[in-house]
DNA sequence: CGACTTTGACCGGCGC
DNA sequence: GCGCCGGTCAAAGTCG
């Protein structure tokens, strides 16, 4: 099965599907039939029509292999000839031969459309895991249109779907010249930002946005959404009718965000307006940990904790936790975006190991708690990290704590900027704090970039998509949520197209 | 005076 | 059951 999978996989990958001629290579290895068969399941994956498929398949196989072929170009004939024979008496001497070629022909044919079969029943997993990757993509997207949630809620009335936001996340840059300009959410961030243009900023990482499919009847209402945010952690069974929306709401439960960078200040200010609540020290770390909440909306159940790396004092550590139940400013909802889109991602590949998918190398695990510092010593959710201090001056941070978990950010995919390389460890992914606030949209695409850009996650989605649409360019307008009904992908788009961006790369 | 910070106390989860 | 620890609460203090 492994084989076929990844036949199937690979093949999809490529986009094209394969008409008969393009699945050659296979055929060539296999006299015994044995290899002949994943070349026929890959044929008869797309076309529909099963029948015919044999057809082709047959012929396919004459043209690889010189004994299955002449069988198979004989094949045509022998249907001619069994009915002649049927007829004639004196041809079933001569036909004698034929017969037997006919027998190892049918029972090749039966084999085929068993195999045909199976794959058919691969095909319908992968299908199923493509859809519950398209409902997290969805998540992932709306998330990061925290923003325009509020708006296209509004507009449509209660059930938020996921793809509302999306219009907002689209044209992310504008928030960030918004940014710039922006008094409430700015005056002070922009400072800080323009500041310390060369040097790592103090970054926040809000884990905010993410919304649960569970969500979606109360997304509009703050207060609840907190009790929700919360709750669900606690209450995580909602729906099992639905396995896809049980996936999907899975990973959003309680995910946190957290955001490593060099910085000075004390604070960032990120666009929100924080309160704080609390400060302890925490074991192992001898900066006291301070706990804020966000006072932007009267219930907002976004909290965050700030506190400084123990190895490295110079950097901050900001977790992010909760789904803001407000409109964010455009500096906000850049941030926002973005570590929702690496939550999004995160969750997307637990979610995926743990619902045993046929997609098991998807390889976004779940998260680690990051030890030394902030996470919580048993951290009951996953933390996705964002490390932001392998800028350009930065002193290379390697991350101390072995078992905690970085976000793989494909740095190759990103563009520099600035000038500079964000190189960082295997592990980490280094994004400057600058490029957050100057490119918020980067950051987004980076980290989305980043899903886009594991192998894994791309090959699933794209057969996933392949299978689905049955056209690999759609894939950007791709999201054919049509499943979920939900609005458009309209929105999704921008998911892979800053995917492609950077991942071209 | 209102908003925010500080800080000790409290609560709940978890491991022993 | 107990202690540890993370997280939260809320009274007191501070600031503009």
């Amino acid at each position: 099965m492994e084989k076929q999978l990844r036949r199937e996989l690979r093949f999809l990958q490529s986009g094209d599907f394969p008409t008969q001629d393009s699945v050659e290579p296979d055929g060539a290895l296999d006299d015994s039939g044995d290899h002949v068969k994943p070349l026929i399941k890959e044929m008869d994956f797309f076309p529909n029509h099963n029948q015919s498929h044999d057809c082709r398949q047959g012929r396919k196989i004459d043209n690889n292999n010189n004994p299955l072929s002449s069988l198979l170009d004989s094949d045509v004939n022998i249907g001619l000839n069994l009915l002649s024979s049927s007829s004639g008496v004196s041809r079933i001497a001569n036909e004698e031969k034929p017969k037997a070629e006919i027998s190892h022909v049918k029972i090749a044919l039966e084999r085929l459309h068993e195999e045909n079969r199976t794959l058919r029943c691969t095909l319908g997993q992968i299908t199923k895991s493509y859809k519950e990757l398209q409902g997290q993509l969805f998540m992932a997207v709306q998330k990061l249109a925290p923003g325009n949630q509020t708006e296209k809620k509004d507009a449509v009335n209660g059930t938020s779907s996921p793809m509302m936001s999306v219009p907002q996340f689209m044209d992310p840059r504008p928030s960030a010249a918004l940014d710039v300009n922006e008094p409430s959410a700015s005056d002070d961030r922009t400072q800080d930002l323009s500041a310390s243009p060369g040097k790592n900023m103090e970054v926040v990482s809000k884990e905010g946005e993410h919304q649960i499919p569970g969500k979606h009847a109360s997304v509009e209402d703050g207060s609840d959404q907190t009790s929700q945010s919360w709750r669900q952690t606690k209450c995580p069974k909602l729906d099992h009718s639905n396995k896809e929306e049980q996936v999907s709401e899975v990973p959003f439960r309680k995910a946190r965000v957290s955001i490593r960078a060099r910085s000075e200040a004390p604070l960032i200010s990120d666009g929100c307006q924080w309160r704080k609540y609390g400060q302890k020290m925490a074991k192992g770390n001898p900066c006291p940990r301070a706990y804020y909440r966000c006072t932007m909306a009267v219930g907002c159940p976004v909290r965050k904790q700030v506190q400084r790396c123990a190895e490295d004092k110079s950097i901050l550590i900001t977790t992010y936790e909760g789904n803001h139940n407000h409109p964010l400013p455009p500096a906000a909802t850049a941030l926002a975006n973005t570590t929702s889109a690496a939550a999004a991602m995160l969750l997307s590949g637990s979610t995926t190991s743990k619902e045993g998918l046929s997609l098991p190398s998807f390889g976004y695990f779940p998260s680690l708690p990051y030890a030394s510092t902030m996470a919580p010593s048993a951290a009951p959710f996953p933390i996705v990290t964002l490390d932001l201090t392998q800028g350009p001056n930065a002193v290379p941070f390697l991350r101390p704590p072995p078992s905690a978990a970085t976000f793989p950010l494909p740095v190759h995919g990103y563009p520099r900027i600035l000038g500079h390389s964000m190189l960082s460890p295997p592990k980490l992914s280094a994004v400057s704090a600058m490029q957050l606030w100057q490119r918020p949209v980067s950051m987004v695409e980076t980290v989305t970039a980043a899903i886009a850009s594991d192998p894994n996650f791309t090959t699933a989605l794209a057969a996933a998509i392949s299978t689905i649409i049955g056209a690999p360019k759609s894939n950007n307008g791709g999201n054919n949520n049509s499943s979920n009904g939900v609005a458009t992908l309209s929105g999704s788009p921008q998911l892979p197209q800053s995917c492609t961006t950077f991942s071209a790369n």
